[in-house]
DNA sequence: GTCGGAATTA
DNA sequence: TAATTCCGAC
């Protein structure tokens, strides 16, 4: 930012936030960690002004929809948008063109309907900035539920789509909300939605294996944001037994320095003080009311995950942004859970900070 | 208002 | 690569 624009409007920013109901770690605000650019994108942007009380009258999230914003103001946001990255003749025009880019990216999705409202693709959002989530390995109740389970980055499955595990997530009542057919399963057209940073380096699924625990996260990890989510999500009675198929004994992992310590977070039989926070973590625990709910719903479910080879995957190995997943979540699958050995040569580690 | 193609830019 | 710019279509 060094063209000699003003940017005092621009929002800063400082430690994480609720906002109308909206969580976002720290890293999702700044714009030193916009990934894959050097400079701030767009959706990062909007970001830091839906951040912002004082844009609320320009940009806010919209009530009862979680993800949802509306640009009260396009022009002023439009304004905003063109002062922070030096072209004065910006306009909303212009700046909906560089969001509908991000419709093939999934970052952003369009409210039918609604005048300038779109929502945010959260699990796109995670995928980009903890790409080694993207690792084909069933969701842990450990990862979900906010035991100690920072190591494993393995999180939001590769291919998955993010309305899905939105819909998922934040619907008001589990069951009431079907997921609509995957709409942008097969309506890929370019398959521009490579951007994001993907694990397409990595060889095979890690199973959340040992090998997975590799890398320093102390030194790596993300700013942690520091809120506690104000919903405590209950264990799943049966989370221990849920856990034994395919993750390996937990660790005991020493808590961050300085970090807060939210112990009672997710107490439970055979479950550790929680001694830190994944930011991703924080992002997913801390979805508001009813997300203990929806996330023990999420938990519950592995199956959904299964690991197996997907057919779906290209030649490349890896699935085309928008086509991946839906083979996926039709149902339980047995056996071939391990189609490839989680030894470490199968993993790569792949920290946010990583560079390319 | 919204969409997306195409060319261009940094 | 992530926009920016322009524009025609709906």
């Amino acid at each position: 930012m060094h063209c000699g624009c003003v940017a005092e409007d621009a929002p800063a920013v400082l430690g994480s936030s609720w906002i109308s109901g909206m969580a976002f770690p720290d890293w999702a605000y700044k714009a030193e960690s916009s990934p894959g650019s050097r400079q701030i994108q767009l959706w990062h942007f909007i970001l830091e002004l839906l951040q912002k009380e004082e844009f609320h009258h320009v940009i806010a999230w919209q009530q009862g929809e979680y993800g949802e914003f509306v640009i009260k103001d396009p022009d002023e946001v439009a304004r905003l948008w063109g002062r922070r990255k030096c072209k004065p003749q910006m306009n909303y025009d212009k700046l909906s063109r560089a969001l509908r880019y991000y419709y093939n990216k999934r970052i952003l999705h369009k409210t039918k309907g609604k005048r300038f409202t779109y929502k945010f693709n959260f699990s796109k959002l995670i995928v980009i900035h903890h790409p080694l989530w993207e690792v084909r390995a069933p969701p842990s109740p450990h990862l979900l539920l906010g035991a100690p389970a920072l190591f494993r980055p393995a999180l939001v499955p590769m291919g998955m789509p993010s309305e899905l595990l939105h819909s998922m997530l934040f619907a008001r009542h589990v069951g009431q909300e079907t997921p609509r057919g995957l709409p942008e399963a097969t309506e890929d057209k370019k398959g521009s939605g490579g951007s994001a940073p993907r694990l397409g380096s990595l060889l095979a699924p890690c199973q959340l294996g040992p090998c997975c625990l590799l890398g320093s996260p102390q030194d790596e990890l993300p700013g942690l944001a520091a809120f506690t989510p104000p919903l405590l999500p209950p264990l799943p009675s049966d989370w221990t037994r849920l856990s034994g198929p395919f993750l390996p004994p937990v660790p005991l992992e020493q808590p961050f320095p300085g970090a807060p310590k939210p112990d009672s977070l997710f107490p439970g039989p055979g479950c550790p003080p929680v001694t830190h926070h994944f930011s991703g973590l924080t992002l997913l625990a801390g979805l508001g009311p009813g997300a203990g709910e929806r996330l023990r719903f999420l938990s519950l479910r592995p199956q959904w995950l299964g690991v197996k080879p997907d057919p779906l995957m290209g030649a490349k190995g890896r699935p085309s942004p928008r086509d991946g997943f839906s083979s996926d979540i039709h149902g339980p699958k047995t056996g071939d859970k391990y189609p490839v050995s989680p030894h470490l040569e199968n993993c790569r580690a792949v920290w946010p900070l990583d560079p390319p």
